[in-house]
RNA sequence: GGAGCGGUAGCUCAGCUGGAUAGAGCAUUCGCCUUCUAAGCGAACGGUCGUGAGUUCGAACCUCACUCGCUUCACCA
């Protein structure tokens, strides 16, 4: 039985005038194990009782049942329960060891289907750290999310439209050639478009230049065509390298341009509906009734926007997913643009637009500034991963040299302590961007939990990887109670990272637990004989178990030696 | 000006539904490798929880006002 059940029983027994679902909500987990596992403070009953709260408590404990517990206690106002260790050890180990992939996991989703837009690199654009963010963010959370019994359908939503190719095809055509592309594509693209942004403030008339061969590319022209599929597919390929880096695959790479034949039913449907105004030669839609800025759908020129084209997309996937929710992992800067996206599909009488939900992240900046393509002001992510990974190859020269798979491992450890350090803070926080704080290895990091694991792993080949299942699991060591309670919790931390969408919440999990079994590792002696040594290595291998899950739920490989 | 997010230790951040002396990591100083990986463990140092009111038995957390920082507010995405 769950242990804070058995907790409410007592008391509601205790306390007959009581609502046992008052009672739940009161029962609390000391911060300090000094004072019990579960806590009942007893202020909220004075004023029934007309009695102090100490008396109450103490009044209270001579009617607890204390049959099953370790015991309960008096503590002023607090009536502390302490659990029976080895009962509850002995519950949970078996529940990990019974089936260690599947253990945490819940049904709150039903199997329902959740399309996650996330990544969405721009073409001929290098991925940059925020990049990075919605890419890791998204992953995780598509993870998270089948723990709980959903569908996750990760779509990576490419920036392979829009007027910036028309700039680009413009400054190839002046400045570029098929070489120095083919050399080196992005960088190549990259600065190009950065040169022509320079030189566009010089020559405004430049822009016409571009407006017209995002134009002729619209019309179907056929040079802005090839143009503009090589500039995609040598992109999507120098992508393709950094995903299968960080181990990440999407469902899809349905991206702007695949909206194209999509948008004029879009614009149809508005303006049967009559919701389609003009405005300073515009077409908009006006949304002054849920306070927001006026949605442009179609610009003086007849060029569709961003929103027209993610109405479609929010439709289209309504049609093909018939989604339960729908989440959008892009940054917090855009959150205007989903109110109104929102919006204007209410106003088309889409209820589902409640199952719309903008997961939005914290903007990265670098010395303060945010960063920006068009200024050359760029974190390449290529670079990050490069730097973090070669650093974990000379710690593991250093460290451990003898290792048979040390590319492989320096690999898992370098993309983990970004990957990790991305995901280790609240979603929304901004940060600026320090590489020596995303490659660190010791501390609150990836490697400090993927560091944890492999000790793990080491005391179990020692040990001869024995099968415990059938072993005494009523582990009493006080040492390792707060590992077992962690163990316990694993479930309710999934829950609580998808009802928030947040990755964070399992990082943090991750650290508590390294944590608190490096210092049991640090005290207690594991591979000694006596009659607890297979429950100590049952622990020990839940610990592993759970290390390696919740890892894997953020995207971050678990060597078993590093 | 409207909307949103944030202000907790020198720095980066936790703090779940309000509860028992406000917690980590980094940095600094000092201990611990003849026994399971020192990417580790332990100790010290470090805080008027932005400011002021209010609600409450009790507020970092809830309410209001103020203040500072960042984002955003129609022809980029």
């Amino acid at each position: 039985m769950d242990a804070k059940q058995q907790v409410v029983q007592a008391l509601a027994q205790a306390l007959p005038d009581v609502d046992a679902h008052d009672i739940e909500t009161k029962i609390e987990r000391p911060k300090d194990s000094q004072n019990g596992d579960f806590a009942f403070p007893t202020f909220f009953l004075a004023k029934t009782q007309h009695k102090a709260p100490q008396m109450i408590a103490a009044d209270l404990i001579e009617a607890i049942d204390q049959n099953g517990f370790e015991k309960v206690v008096v503590a002023g106002p607090y009536v502390n329960f302490f659990l029976d260790k080895g009962q509850i050890a002995a519950e949970i180990l078996q529940a990990i060891l019974a089936d260690p992939e599947n253990y945490g996991n819940s049904d709150l989703g039903n199997a329902g289907n959740v399309p996650i837009d996330m990544s969405s690199p721009n073409i001929a654009k290098p991925m940059s750290m925020g990049h990075l963010r919605s890419t890791v963010i998204g992953n995780s959370l598509a993870k998270i999310l089948t723990k709980v019994n959903y569908n996750p359908i990760k779509i990576n939503h490419l920036g392979d439209w829009g007027t910036q190719f028309g700039k680009l095809m413009a400054a190839y055509k002046m400045w570029g050639s098929e070489e120095e592309v083919k050399a080196d594509p992005i960088n190549t693209l990259q600065k190009y478009y950065v040169r022509f942004h320079q030189e566009d403030k010089e020559n405004p008339e430049l822009d016409d230049d571009a407006r017209a061969w995002f134009k002729k590319l619209e019309d179907g022209d056929e040079e802005a065509t090839h143009l503009w599929k090589w500039f995609r597919s040598e992109s999507l390929k120098l992508f393709m390298k950094i995903y299968d880096l960080l181990g990440i695959d999407f469902d899809s790479y349905n991206g702007e341009a695949f909206y194209n034949d999509k948008m004029d039913e879009v614009v149809q449907m508005l303006e049967d509906k009559g919701l389609l105004q003009e405005s300073k030669g515009a077409e908009i839609v006006d949304l002054e009734k849920y306070n927001l800025n006026p949605a442009l759908i179609k610009k003086t020129d007849g060029a569709t926007l961003y929103i027209t084209r993610d109405l479609a997309a929010a439709i289209y996937r309504k049609r093909t997913y018939d989604f339960v929710q729908s989440l959008y992992v892009v940054g917090n800067e855009q959150q205007n643009h989903f109110k109104q996206l929102k919006a204007v599909l209410k106003e088309l009488g889409f209820d589902w637009a409640d199952d719309i939900h903008h997961i939005p992240f914290g903007l990265i900046t670098q010395g303060g500034r945010k960063l920006s393509t068009r200024e050359g002001r760029v974190i390449l992510l290529e670079n990050v991963l490069n730097d973090a990974i070669s650093l974990a190859r000379k710690q593991i020269a250093e460290k451990n040299p003898d290792l048979k798979n040390a590319e492989e491992v320096a690999q898992q450890v370098g993309v983990g302590a970004v990957v990790f350090h991305d995901l280790k803070n609240e979603r929304l926080n901004n940060f600026d961007f320090d590489l020596e704080e995303v490659v660190r290895f010791e501390g609150e990091t990836g490697p400090y939990v993927q560091y944890a694991h492999a000790r793990s792993q080491s005391i179990l080949r020692k040990a001869g990887n024995p099968d415990l299942t059938t072993a005494n699991l009523a582990l009493g060591d006080p040492a390792a109670w707060e590992i077992i309670k962690s163990l316990g919790q694993f479930g309710e931390i999934i829950q609580r990272a998808a009802r928030e969408y947040e990755p964070s919440v399992i990082a943090k999990y991750a650290l508590q637990l390294a944590k608190e079994f490096n210092q049991y590792y640090a005290h207690t002696k594991i591979l000694v004989e006596d009659d607890e040594k297979m429950a100590r290595l049952a622990l020990v291998e839940a610990v592993s178990d759970v290390l390696k899950s919740a890892l894997e739920l953020l995207g971050v490989q678990a060597p078993d030696e590093m």
